[in-house]
DNA sequence: ATGGACTTGTCAGATTTTGGCTAATTTACT
DNA sequence: AGTAAATTAGCCAAAATCTGACAAGTCCAT
């Protein structure tokens, strides 16, 4: 979704190849090709680890990964964005 | 979290037993406890039958619902501000 | 047609969620 | 204080979901 999009992006950039980027997070090709596409989701290690081997913020990768998670939660919700406003707001008072 | 709090302020203001909720939504009282407590999380089926017993809006607490999940995943995140940030926009754009 | 990159499908094991029961605790009343 | 109702705590097993891994598939370039 968010996250999967931007990886595929750097991964191209930096021409490197799935195998490598799978290797380097220990697990298979196949594991990471989901990943990319979004049939599986990255474990927030994993995430770290490759802000890490593309060499962008932490921050970045991690915001991406996680509105993506958000995004697959409310994405069929009508409340969606009020519960959004919702949470932001219970948040700045934190 | 914010769904438990309302339908517990609902439950009060209308004089209503755990008991009788949890019968109208065919479970038992100790789980309809959970639920009011934030151990459990309501279905949504739940959450639209509180609606309709306590006479407020479905939307109003699918809203709470959905927020507290929401919540629930992000509330440790570093990121989280910004994650529901970029959901928010990528949801208007839509 | 071979080889490398990537994708698809499947599967069992692990983990999490769920519903419901029993028992404990708290509350309200007399 | 006694007790009955209301609420909460703790368990457990069945169901559902998630995970990692493998085998086989497609696609493309040589």
């Amino acid at each position: 979704m968010f996250l999967e999009k931007r990886i595929k992006e750097l991964r191209e950039k930096k021409a490197l190849l799935q195998r490598q980027l799978a290797a380097e997070l220990e697990i298979d090709t196949p594991m990471y090709s989901k990943i990319e596409r979004g049939e599986r989701r990255a474990k927030r290690e994993q995430v770290i680890k490759l802000a890490e081997l593309f060499q962008v913020t932490e921050s970045e990768l991690l915001t991406l990964w996680l509105a993506g998670q958000v995004y697959e939660l409310i994405k069929n919700e009508e409340t969606a964005m009020k519960a959004l406003q919702f949470v932001e707001q219970n948040l700045s008072n934190k």
